[in-house]
DNA sequence: ATCGGACTCGACAGGGTGTTGACTGGGGTC
DNA sequence: GACCCCAGTCAACACCCTGTCGAGTCCGAT
């Protein structure tokens, strides 16, 4: 699938390799040209050749840098998902404090991370249907964010915060796919929409009868 | 946008004009080619030559019944729209006789509707990125939808069956973009997904804990 | 000096879309 | 019977985009 392109680095990179060189800076040129012309318009309307003009290259040289149009949003989604990951954190494992604060700042985190990228992700949504590797990492990213939320289900349960219900893994499943979804429609202005101000809260309100069956769950005094 | 067809008929067609005559036969021709290679392949796989083909035709007569490869499409998306607005139906007027029967009889129709054309509704989500007559047309059913069951919950809120909460718009739109999501992972087997067996229930689960607060809502006996 | 790898691009092949212009065949009209 | 119009048909063309090939430059290491 990938060429065979030598990777010397440690971070597995979508793009040539690792190592200082010129070359870098075409690599950088050419992400950042992606980034500016995707807050102008679409994907499937930037042509390969738009991305190796922007970076002030010509076409066959930018397949030098990177095997296809695909990989370059991909590359510009591996930072996206990188910071995705970081921003769940440790919020979870402090739910006992105040578990109302802590859902409202997970989803709080998952809005302003997307939302912070939110032309990467709209692209990548956008090419999601025609291209298995987002596709793949998409679902990943997804799945760290399921078990995470699957785990602190488990975990509320158990301390008998929460009452038992549904698989904690289904209910996890559901209630991300609607973040994802109504983020989606938020930010794409695609159809229904929450307005982008009300959105954490709705979704929060949703996540906490959900899993608590009230919008206030108790709270464990410190010991 | 579309070419000048003129339509005779009294609905709007896609496709060439209504009123019979022998190109009718290539029309459907070409659609069921469509329906038939969307079962093997995705849709960005399917070229204009490929359905012309099927239908017996060349390309550029392909040009005469449908002005591109994503009207065929949306041709066919009309179809499951008309489908999906019929299901809806009347279930919510009856909510009051057994509100967790109605409700789940809401959600098993979404299911079903989608679910008996899933080939289309999985290309149509496909394009939804790239064709905005394809995201028009789902936002509209989807407005719909939402439009119905704000209308629900905003009546057993008035019969108290419900406690006030969110705004049901907004509570309508997080719900319905849930089904969305969790409808098109289980069936695109795209990351994290409910078995398709389960996803009536789970869904069911988090509507009604959302709108009453318990999975066991009230009921109005017939008076 | 010369070798090899990083880097570059002109030119080409291939596949897709959408359009043009010429052609056919049959049903009405005088 | 001569005619015409129009639905229907397609070969050929113009384009655009992707991906590849091969020939070339530049530069640091030997």
């Amino acid at each position: 699938m990938s060429p065979a392109r030598t990777p010397t680095g440690a971070a597995p990179s979508r793009g040539r390799r690792a190592g200082r060189s010129a070359g870098d800076d075409r690599e950088v040129a050419i992400l950042a040209t992606a980034e500016r012309l995707l807050r102008e318009r679409a994907f499937g309307d930037i042509s390969i050749d738009d991305l190796a003009r922007g970076a002030g290259i010509s076409r066959p040289t930018f397949y030098f840098y990177f095997p296809s149009k695909d990989a370059v949003l991909l590359t510009l989604l591996d930072r996206v998902t990188e910071e995705a990951d970081a921003a769940a954190g440790d919020v979870l494992d402090r739910l006992a404090e105040d578990p109302r604060a802590r859902w409202r700042e997970l989803i709080a985190r998952f809005h302003a991370t997307f939302g912070g990228h939110r032309d990467v992700v709209l692209a990548c949504a956008q090419v999601r249907g025609t291209n298995a590797e987002v596709r793949r990492l998409w679902a990943e990213v997804l799945e760290r964010w399921v078990r995470a939320v699957q785990a602190a289900i488990e975990l509320e349960r158990a301390r008998g915060a929460a009452p038992d219900g549904l698989p904690a893994r289904d209910l996890a499943i559901a209630l991300n796919s609607m973040n994802e979804r109504v983020w989606y429609a938020t930010f794409a202005g695609d159809g229904p929409a929450v307005a982008e101000r009300d959105v954490v809260d709705v979704l929060l309100d949703v996540w906490l009868t959900a899993i608590y069956r009230t919008t206030a769950p108790p709270v464990t005094p410190r010991g």
